[in-house]
DNA sequence: TTTCCTTCTTAACATATGTGAACGATTTTC
DNA sequence: GAAAATCGTTCACATATGTTAAGAAGGAAA
């Protein structure tokens, strides 16, 4: 059984035929180390479920590169507001490791729903778990101290300190990385 | 015509019947200044159409209130996350001016959306509004200076100057009062 | 291995924000 | 209207983060 077969019937009630006509719409994609899902300029028109690997989100301000998520293996990715207002993404998406996915287009991901109604229960979920993480960011960008905010960070998801490089994690701490090196020197 | 009638019929395609289907399973309600819509450790079960006034997202942490979020007239509110999944809020929704709300529980919304199907609408464009608003507060967050992000967020939205206590704004922004004191007093 | 390049760390100093307290100004309550 | 509470401002000092620069550590490519 695929990563992805897996997670579908631990998350969603769909049925093994269901599961079938499902997975016909998707295709297995693999990108490289550094390689990108998606670029900044780009109009973002799929939807990918990581089987291995990570991503990470950042937009390019200043020449520098700034963090707003990271995402690892089990788990969605796409340029929502992209995809949602057809507009183009600010964000780029960066294979951090080699990268395996199940993709979808946005196209096909329509075509499923009319098929199967059910499925819509994807785009929603895919919604809803992005509303909930960034709400949470921002409430911790405004609420935590820097170094609060870095160990809640790394206790939430022991992934980000050895799968990510510490400037990402600075930029989306909101500082630099001088200061995470400050605060990592502590204890 | 009533406001949330024109707003209704700027921004999505129903007819003058669906219109009216819809609105008959809301209800008016005022809330006066200082009253709540929403408690800490309520479940949300409703969502809300601003016809006229204004009122603030907050979190009590520590013993002040810090706040996430405002939204004035002809806008939605609800507390999302506690609304789908049916968990109890960490926010208050209070009041800032006395209110007038057009109403409807999730209850109701579910059967409309049974009835009217086109009516899911007015769900995602809850969710994805939510989303980017709150992606762009982090965003912002992390990536402007507390003295850039104010006069950005004012600049979006003037309403905040003049309609919102400073202390409330200054929690959005991440930054104590006497710090968005000091802000405002070099210009 | 050696070299090169990127990332991480450290340091000194500059700047921004936090803290605690006091004072007026405004609003609320009686 | 008077008293009380709330809110916004200012100040001096403490702390956190930014800036600039240099060097160490690690990984990638020859």
């Amino acid at each position: 059984m695929s990563i992805m077969e897996t997670y579908f019937k631990e998350k969603f009630p769909f049925s093994d035929d269901e599961i079938q006509l499902i997975f016909s719409y998707f295709k297995k994609v693999e990108i490289k180390k550094g390689a990108y899902f998606l670029e900044a300029g780009q109009y973002c028109k799929k939807i990918a479920f990581i089987e291995e690997g990570a991503v990470v989100f950042y937009q390019l301000i200043d020449g520098d590169e700034k963090s707003c998520g990271f995402t690892f293996e089990n788990d969605w990715i796409t340029q929502y507001k992209s995809l949602i207002q057809n507009i183009t993404s600010e964000l780029y998406i960066k294979a951090l490791e080699t990268t395996t996915l199940m993709e979808i287009s946005l196209e096909n991901m329509l075509e499923l729903i009319a098929v199967l109604p059910k499925a819509i229960m994807l785009r929603t979920e895919l919604a809803e778990e992005y509303f909930i993480s960034s709400a949470q960011r921002a409430s911790d960008l405004a609420n935590l101290e820097a170094e609060e905010h870095y160990y809640k960070l790394i206790k939430d998801n022991p992934n980000l300190i050895h799968r990510v490089p510490q400037y990402y994690l600075a930029s989306y701490l909101g500082i630099k990385p001088q200061s995470l090196s400050r605060i990592r020197a502590k204890s």
